[in-house]
RNA sequence: GCGGACGUGGCGGAAUGGCAGACGCGUUGGACUUAGAAUCCAAUGGGAGACCGUGAGGGUUCGACCCCCUCCGUCCGCACCA
């Protein structure tokens, strides 16, 4: 069969068919089962795409034939970097090349075989998508979720630019070279911090992998502590945040980030010279640099003291960059004794070290970080750990100097990017009113094609008079529009909820349409998006929900990572290494569906690994095998259902136990496994196909099983076979097969037979028999009689259908 | 440094605490062919053997790839979060 040649007129026939939508007529149950839009940035598809849409297919296909009314959309994730810096490159426009890139990307996910439901697809970089994106900017806006503040950015001094994380390069621009430094710019904020808790809380309702759902756990990283306020003389107050409020007597000098606003008060005058270097020296550092651990410490003396409120005593405050601005209150007290990094800092500068927690049984060598029993610490003495803290934070309470404090890492999300293939962000500054919202009804504020994006040091839209010049919505005098566009992830934030109503012009989606597929039942995709994507999205769902929009909690209930394919040298796949791996050279020798049963049979799917060009070969041949058995067996003509005896209830027991497997582990996205099975069945089904009198009816039926089976991973394939062996319509049509209990059923199994542990024999013992049955069927076998002879059975374990073990003295 | 995952034949990889290595690749032998390709059949963890084998060492158990502890290696994530 010449694969790539049916391919085709299966395609066309299951479109004319309109086969593969959503029914939005049907009332069977609705499983959405969602890939991760692809990212037009390269002009085809690579093997990870394939990776994670084909096998992602053949579960929804799979799903689809169990009865499900399965949604299965795809789209364009179509702003970004990549397209822009193309732009700089070649002069080519990010619109021109993104539509180009969209264009035959679409024929290569068609020529896949997916069931996408292309009604469904968006582009995000579309008027009709980012208008609504730039609603739900409004929406946050109004809900005071979203917020303008100065914050410290990535500067490049010389290409006069901000510059996103992964631009600079161990510390200097990656396109001109210069040392970055970080800059204050008054930006755009989500806040994603609001809802810290319920994004930690709900991911315990989550079938997402564990580890997963660990890295979003440390990316909001809640921690239990303290704020304890100690007042200067010059009569500020510093608050630190600390969750070892156990060692607040030994306290022996206090810390502010160089950044924080009481830095350069706090300096004396003969401090000052040395406080304002050090601020500015600091600016420069990277944060990268800067937040390296293993950097050495560095930092300055203000020439102010403070004063620890629980013991009154006077010490000295520092600045320091190991302290950092944007987590707890940006000030720290310092507890050598108990803290690693306190500890070297004291010791470069001299400053005392006072021990107030000892090690519980055992010598207390310093830095001694862990719970121990507190010392020095006048009534808090002989606590320990977290009861020290409580006492200590309530002492604190009842001072009025602070308290206990629930802290998160997580910070707000920085949405502005002075970029120009992105959504526009719908504000006007107005000289009078100051940032303005744009109203509602004149969304979409359009991305104009005519830009100069060339980079020379002003946010590209920035020089743009015709898109800059407006009017104040609220005064109506001359304004200017906000110059940035927003991260592109904000496009991918809400995207699957547009797919359910993507031709929407009076809203982003309807509700009951919403209602209708969501949330997303099975969500394939990388786990490289663990901390921002799918962080993001859940942020905006919950928002969503708040504001009255969605009745659910969370976006994805079920989360799976495929895993990553390699070049055949076990690399990963780049230009430098040069092992790319092209799916199309493989598809057009061998056609999708090949290609998509190696992704399946090849790999664990969520390990992924090295490419391997003799599997493909393997499946092509498997493929012939299952070609050829199929319509031979299609060509018997007679009918019969006899005989039925052992040989045929083999090819009967091997096909439900194929029936079984495949369906338990589809579900599972445990392909490789099915596709063994479907293996196994191919085997048995030659194997009878030997047998000289054979029960055709039987084994028809079987063959017809069989094209069932393989239907979710060779799509186009089975539904030739399908037809050449006279099915009526499409194989996705057709009811997965069911297993019939009874045929699963044997009247004996063969057991493994053990003596200590040790295997002796194998035996073929009755189904029927009972515990002690099967033990005394067990002694009775010459083998094990003869060894147990004259000896006493200690014991006798039996597990039903597998294994007997006898221990014996 | 912290956290997590993983470590099984020549290779990709299977194994609810119960016969380790399913299925496939590769290899070897055979059949069919003038010959080869393709296909089909058989064998294939190591060892001549008793036996030994899931990174190493301990533990729990009648029984451990699987659970617990220590160590080694690989990969990933976070990285001064007080």
């Amino acid at each position: 069969m010449d694969l790539k040649l049916i391919e085709k007129k299966w395609q066309q026939r299951w479109e004319k068919a309109k086969l593969h939508g959503f029914d939005k007529k049907s009332d069977a149950p609705k499983l959405y089962v969602l890939e991760m839009f692809s990212y037009p940035s390269g002009a085809k598809l690579h093997v990870g795409h394939w990776y994670n849409y084909g096998p992602a297919d053949s579960y929804a296909r799979f799903k689809r034939m169990q009865g499900y009314n399965v949604f299965q959309p795809m789209g364009f994730d179509a702003f970004g970097l990549p397209a822009e810096n193309y732009a700089i490159k070649t002069g080519v426009h990010p619109k021109d090349s993104t539509e180009k890139n969209i264009a035959t990307m679409e024929n290569q996910l068609k020529a896949m075989g997916a069931m996408f439901d292309w009604s469904a697809e968006i582009k995000t970089c579309g008027e009709d998508y980012y208008k609504w994106t730039q609603w739900m900017f409004l929406q946050l806006y109004k809900k005071g979720l979203s917020y303008r503040k100065e914050a410290p950015v990535n500067w490049c001094p010389s290409c006069q630019t901000v510059l996103a994380n992964e631009q600079v390069v161990d510390g200097v621009c990656e396109r001109c070279s210069t040392q970055v430094v970080r800059k204050n710019l008054t930006q755009w904020f989500f806040k994603i911090t609001e809802y810290a808790e319920e994004l930690l809380t709900g991911l315990d309702t989550l079938d997402w992998p564990e580890k997963t759902k660990n890295m979003q756990r440390n990316w909001i990283g809640r921690s239990t502590g303290c704020e304890i306020e100690f007042p200067c003389e010059s009569g500020d107050k510093i608050r630190v945040y600390t969750t070892r409020c156990d060692t607040v007597f030994g306290v022996t000098y206090v810390v502010l980030a160089p950044e924080h606003p009481l830095a350069r008060k706090l300096a004396t005058p003969e401090q000052l010279p040395a406080v304002e270097a050090y601020i500015e020296e600091a600016s420069k550092a990277n944060e990268i640099e800067r937040l390296s651990s293993t950097r050495e410490k560095t930092g300055v003396f203000t020439g102010s003291y403070a004063i620890n409120p629980l013991n009154g005593r006077r010490v000295p405050v520092w600045l320091a960059d190991y302290v950092l601005a944007s987590y707890g209150t940006g000030a720290v007290m310092a507890v050598p004794a108990h803290d690693e990094r306190d500890y070297q800092f004291a010791t470069k500068y001299g400053l005392p070290i006072v021990k107030v927690i000892e090690k519980q049984g055992g010598e207390t060598t310093l830095p001694f970080c862990e719970d121990g029993i507190v010392v020095g610490s006048l009534d808090f003495d002989g606590l320990v750990g977290e009861e020290a803290r409580d006492a200590i934070a309530t002492q604190i309470s009842k001072l009025g100097k602070g308290g206990k404090k629930i802290n998160y890492r997580l910070r707000d999300w920085l949405v502005s990017r002075q970029r120009y293939w992105g959504a526009p962000i719908p504000v006007i500054h107005c000289p009078n009113c100051g940032a303005v919202p744009v109203p509602e009804k004149d969304l979409p504020v359009r991305l104009p094609y005519d830009v100069e994006f060339r980079p020379d040091g002003k946010s590209p839209l920035a020089k743009h008079a015709g898109f800059m010049e407006t009017v104040c919505p609220v005064c109506g005098k001359p304004a200017q529009r906000d110059p940035d566009t927003l991260d592109t992830f904000v496009c991918s934030s809400w995207y699957y909820l547009r797919y359910a109503d993507p031709n929407n012009e009076k809203a982003p989606f309807d509700r009951a349409a919403a209602d209708r597929l969501l949330p997303v039942d099975t969500y394939v995709g990388g786990a490289e998006h663990a901390c921002m994507h799918l962080l993001y999205a859940r942020f905006f769902t919950k928002a969503l929900r708040d504001m009255g929009y969605l009745d659910f909690d969370e976006p994805f209930k079920r989360l799976v990572h495929q895993g990553v394919i390699l070049g055949p040298d076990g690399n990963r796949m780049s230009k430098s290494h040069g092992n790319i791996v092209s799916p199309d050279d493989y598809v057009n020798e061998y056609g999708a569906d090949a290609f998509r049963l190696y992704l399946m049979f090849g790999f664990s799917y969520t390990e992924g690994g090295p490419w391997n060009d003799d599997g493909i070969k393997a499946i092509a041949r498997f493929l012939d095998r299952v070609e050829k058995i199929v319509l031979k067996i299609g060509g018997y003509k007679a009918k019969r259902d006899e005989p039925y005896g052992a040989e045929e209830k083999a090819l009967d027991y091997a096909r439900n136990f194929a029936i079984s497997r495949i369906a338990k582990d589809l579900e599972a996205f445990s392909f490789n496994t099915a596709v063994a099975r479907l293996m196994e069945f191919v085997n048995a089904l030659y194997k009878y196909d030997g047998v000289e009198n054979k029960n055709v009816s039987l084994l028809k039926a079987a063959a017809k099983d069989l094209i069932l089976l393989i239907g979710p991973c060779a799509p186009h394939f089975a539904d030739e076979l399908w037809e050449q062996t006279g099915g009526k319509g499409f194989v996705l049509e057709q009811p997965f097969p069911r297993e019939d209990p009874e045929a699963l059923r044997l009247d004996e199994k063969e057991y493994a037979v053990q003596i200590n542990s040790k295997i002796v024999c194998k035996a073929m013992i009755p189904s029927d028999l009972d515990r002690d049955a099967v033990e005394a069927f067990v002694l009775a076998l010459p083998e094990i009689a003869a060894r147990t002879a004259g000896k006493a059975v200690k014991k006798c374990v039996v597990v039903p259908g597998r294994l007997v073990n006898l221990i014996v003295g």
